[in-house]
DNA sequence: CAATTAACTTTGATAAGACAAAGTTAATTA
DNA sequence: TAATTAACTTTGTCTTATCAAAGTTAATTG
């Protein structure tokens, strides 16, 4: 079995591929996500390269091989469906379980976890909107685009919040920006690189302004979003 | 902070010492308990003693200071509250839950471990009638005897059981012997070494034989019990 | 095209935690 | 009391994961 630390670099490479699939994740963005100095990620980086989880080209970068994505996937699948557990069953706030799903993805059984995704009922996202991978090892793909390209003046809906942090989350609280929320985007203004958009809730309507770089942040889905 | 094997190492400390205070748990027993041979145990032990949790005397053995008490109640603190959320919440049987209890006891943090309390409203024991440690640190005492030393014919019920392995709890089951079962202890027969005890089920009574030392093995309860 | 620089790799060292095997104590037996 | 033995400790080595600092590559810039 790999180890956490091998499950961390794993998920970490899986997290940060880039988009063109042709092309390698470099050591410096490794060691960053990981959280450890340059030298310490190549050296891991071999280590799970001869363990045939990653394919590390020197001095290009590291790609992860099919058994490695299995890998990675299995780890984002407990560390999501624990974060979902987390806030529907234990009633934690969706902004604080992070830090806790980031430790205990590492440590529960197939047993534990096929039991917290009978309870909750096989879902297919998690708090956060992004996609729990299937028990094969199958991400479903979202149909989505972020509030800088998707289309002005039309009703949607927020389907997911790519940054993770309490604090992020929290101001994503006080705006009713969760997922699920209904919106509209009502303009962008590219010379103070900003976005508004208005926040439709049973009440009352609320118009809420935010940066390009934050706008980028939200994912806002194109199709019906199933369960 | 103390490293998850300190943390093992300080509740087997806890689970195996002396009945008797003034006595050391020796080192035999505790590389025993932990899994590891005795060398790496008094090595251990030696690190463990410099942070002032235990005391140790060569040749003698190894002792927790209140430090060192007060964490491995914590440990166990944790352990027994998930416990109880896997049997309760997640529905997994309770002869099942002490490996990943075991994993859970060293990640979980304390917020998410007062909301598991909050959630089990304070509970006093866990599905094996072990009691919980308080937040404070504190064990209530258990007014308890074994199959071997509580009155015959008197009815009472099972308080606790000492054995937490799979296949023990499963034989258990199937006794109908979990904590708060109804019984009364018909007979023992010390040359045959066996206890003769009725199970007293709402449809009907059931016999059942076992020996002196699997008897051992089970606590009643003398007074009421609270919660 | 030489000099600079950013990104990466290598090297050497460290810490935690473990084992095997050799060495030591102290209790038991003869 | 000497010999044996069980229990414990010491020593040396290993693995995993890390860092700091020195060395290397390759791209950029003047």
């Amino acid at each position: 079995m790999a180890s956490r630390t091998i499950e961390n670099y794993l998920k970490q490479i899986y997290l940060s591929r880039p988009a063109d699939e042709t092309q390698w994740l470099t050591m410096g963005k490794l060691s960053a996500a990981v959280g450890v100095t340059p030298g310490t990620a190549t050296s891991m980086v071999r280590a799970i390269s001869d363990a045939h989880l990653v394919e590390y080209e020197p001095r290009a970068g590291v790609r992860l091989t099919p058994a490695g994505e299995q890998l990675a996937l299995h780890v984002l699948r407990r560390h999501r469906l624990i974060e979902l557990l987390l806030v529907q069953v234990l009633g934690l706030d969706w902004s604080e379980v992070h830090d806790d799903a980031e430790e205990l993805e590492h440590v529960v059984s197939d047993r534990l976890l096929a039991k917290i995704d009978e309870i909750l009922q096989h879902p297919a996202f998690d708090p956060h909107g992004d996609p729990i991978p299937t028990a094969g090892g199958v991400v479903r793909r979202q149909d989505c685009c972020t509030l800088l390209d998707c289309p002005l003046g039309e009703p949607t809906s927020i389907a997911r919040i790519l940054d993770q942090s309490a604090e992020f989350l929290q101001y994503v609280n006080q705006c009713g920006l969760l997922p699920g929320a209904e919106i509209r985007v009502a303009s962008r203004n590219h010379q103070a690189q900003t976005v508004e958009l208005m926040v439709i809730k049973s009440d009352e309507n609320q118009l809420v302004a935010m940066s390009f770089s934050v706008a980028e942040k939200f994912l806002v889905q194109l199709n019906e979003r199933k369960k």
